[in-house]
DNA sequence: ATCTATTCATAAGG
DNA sequence: TCCTTATGAATAGAT
């Protein structure tokens, strides 16, 4: 018997809550399938359970076919031009990312069978094999990017250590007076001439062990 | 007031439709309002009407991020190694092509800023790569089967309409008696060999045009 | 949009 | 989990 109205509020008590999600989850989908064979409508429910349990329904189709109506529908506002191109615009660049993953499943859908609703003309594979193209091109791009970075860090750790390494030689050949000791420099050359960013470090003696990834802000080193 | 029950069919009365829509539709994002308040569930609702308008909910966060733990969590049940294989089931590759559509979503995040929310590694961008180039791969075999057939098709048409000649030839022959007249075959050799489906057609003197794409069933040709 | 008779959903209990 | 039942909530049809 419901006693007044309930609170809307989160159920505290687990037992009450795990009960009422049932219930009202089994509710929910009902009402949304009635809704959806009443007006015609599409109709996709996902929900999550506080445990992260996953329930879902779609009416009409599959929930992937609907996120990607989803994804034409609240994406198609002000998409123009339907080429590849670098718009520099993140908004738009997502827009481009949709239509590619749109690509992708159709693609998918008809290569391994799935009842065949959409199938790919010729002319969409090729648009979907320059487009995969492009994508390995920028992906490569990015990687010499990071791997560029990766090495500049390395190189200015170099100098840092170098830098340190002779100073500890003059001191040393400081206290020995005229005790004879080879300095240790170290040779390493990459293929990369990166520019000299880090110079006149006071008394650089460690450096950071972590070098890696992209953010040049990781790249540091420390001055003890 | 509400006569009897209500009948679990489209209403066909456009107006009551799009009143009962509008009402319900509140309902339904209403109860699910309450659902994730009361149980602390995550929910997303995508709603279509006849006309194609979109109604959306997504209780927490936004539904693009829904949407990625909705392929996350549908995506990771009986996901094995992360290797890129050649898994013959069409649900697997499902899964593949949601890893996939993750992954490009990502590095789109991070090469468009964005927030910055979560950054790539290099590895992962080798495995991005590596996916894409696999992707072209079967792009192109795709391709390559397509245009097969359509070589396969149009082969046989060249049979038909050879077959079709020669009967011609021989009745003009057998008309006119002694009267030579030098036959029309057609010459004409691709790259492929396709063993011989069609034969001994007894008059096909029409094909039909139309010879694209790749449903076999496609491929016809008819016999007037 | 608002009203109201009626059906529906569901909280609590078993 | 399923059933029961009292009660609050949703809503069809009318205005």
């Amino acid at each position: 018997m419901v006693r007044g109205k309930v609170q809307m509020k989160r159920i505290e008590n687990p037992v009450h809550r795990q009960v009422t999600f049932c219930k009202r989850r089994a509710g929910l989908l009902k009402k949304a399938k009635e809704l959806s064979v009443l007006c015609d409508a599409e109709i996709g429910i996902i929900i999550f359970s506080t445990h992260g349990k996953l329930y879902e329904l779609a009416t009409k189709g599959t929930m992937e076919g609907l996120i990607q109506r989803y994804r034409k529908a609240s994406g198609e506002v002000q998409t123009e031009g339907g080429e590849v191109n670098q718009p520099q615009e993140p908004e738009q660049e997502i827009l481009m990312l949709n239509k590619e993953i749109y690509l992708l499943q159709k693609c998918l859908r008809y290569m391994f069978g799935d009842g065949g609703a959409g199938n790919m003309a010729l002319e969409e594979l090729h648009a979907l094999e320059r487009h995969l193209e492009i994508w390995t091109y920028k992906i490569r791009a990015l990687k010499m990017q990071i791997m560029f970075q990766e090495i500049q860090s390395l190189k200015n750790k170099e100098r840092v250590l170098t830098a340190a390494n002779e100073l500890l030689q003059e001191k040393i050949v400081e206290q020995n007076g005229h005790l004879d000791v080879a300095p240790m420099t170290i040779h390493q050359n990459g293929h990369f001439d990166v520019g000299p960013e880090i110079a006149d470090i006071p008394y650089p003696l460690t450096t950071q062990d972590e070098c890696s990834t992209f953010r040049s802000s990781e790249m540091g080193y420390s001055c003890g």
